[in-house]
DNA sequence: GAGTCGATCCTAGCATCGCTAGACAACGGA
DNA sequence: TCCGTTGTCTAGCGATGCTAGGATCGACTC
């Protein structure tokens, strides 16, 4: 039993260790610099090793992006519990998920730029993720007005986030005016 | 002079031909299945041809954005000629632009998701691009409301429609309730 | 304590990718 | 008709994700 569980251990730490290194690498370089020979040599182990772990890449950015989601749960929850009132919320929740997008890149494009083989948006959808989207509807839900449903408009709201965040970071938008951005999506959307 | 100009239209045709094959084949079977091998094969050319008319796979994406860009402008300026009043204008625009991006999924992508090495929001900002964003700014300018840039609003605004567009398309988000997420956009972040 | 057997890991290799060098052919101008 | 330029192709490079097969190490059995 012993010598089992000592493996498990063993195996379980050195998975942990994949996906710490893997987004290490990624936040330092991107994710195209993620080969697996790369990784595998990271690790000081060999390729095969990963896909005794993983079935692929794919799997290994999904385990990236699920730790992410929980990170990025955590932190929408302690900044919007630190907010008094509805409307401090919505603006504490909306600044807290730009700056997790532009401080943690690479594990925001393993959430959702790149395909980590992850279901959204169904009943088998991975529960970090879920529960990353609760985070959200918990301080927007307050916020949606009348007659709109609470998840239909943290949908749109968070849209609203992601295409800002996605955006800004691709250059796409020029990042002197954010803070106005930022600040219309919540005087105008929210209702307080 | 008469033959080299034969030549110059010859060489023109065919770059346009490679651009239209690789955007059908992106947009049959997506951007990965693009490679330089089978686009050279539908071509009925060589490999090596590709990289007379293109420094590379990248050019080649950045060319189906333009011609991607060229095209939702005018598809965005029909839409809202055709209606009547700022508050319609505003909705057939996102209506427009999200079946734009339903409809063209590759193409969307060359524009916004994918690396074509084009610059944005600056002065050496490709005609098309800036263009695709003037005619945005048209409609959704006149409906910023007091004390909001214009210029700042139009950006939000296109923000929240890429975000639509992009959770959308990536399974992030039910489709049942995608146009009470339009409305829910126009009613709340446009001053009629 | 020695032998066996299974798990674990690595070397080597496959097909495919973007891209390029160098050989070859075809065509226009003298 | 010959030459030279221009254009195109074959072949190949390094790197990618992934896998098959053999070797080695360690844990149980007698």
């Amino acid at each position: 039993m012993s010598v089992q569980e000592r493996k498990q251990r063993e195996r379980a730490e050195r998975e942990r260790l994949i996906v710490a290194t893997a987004r290490e690498l990624a936040e330092q370089q991107g994710w195209d610099a993620v080969t697996t020979r790369r990784l595998a040599e990271r690790i000081e182990y060999s390729q095969p090793v990963l896909y005794s772990h993983f079935r692929g890449k794919r799997e290994i950015i999904g385990a990236v992006a699920l730790e992410g989601a929980t990170e990025m749960a955590a932190a929408i929850r302690a900044a919007t519990a630190a907010a008094d009132g509805p409307r401090a919320r919505v603006t504490a929740l909306a600044r807290t998920y730009l700056d997790f997008a532009a401080h943690n890149p690479a594990v925001y494009d393993a959430l959702f730029q790149l395909d980590g083989g992850l279901a959204f948006a169904h009943e088998d959808t991975p529960e970090p993720l879920k529960d990353a989207f609760a985070a959200l509807l918990e301080s927007l839900g307050e916020v949606a007005g009348d007659g709109v449903h609470p998840g239909v408009f943290t949908e749109t709201f968070w849209a609203a986030l992601h295409g800002l965040a996605t955006l800004t970071r691709a250059g796409r938008l020029p990042p002197e005016y954010a803070g106005q951005r930022v600040e219309l999506l919540v005087d105008r959307l929210a209702v307080v």
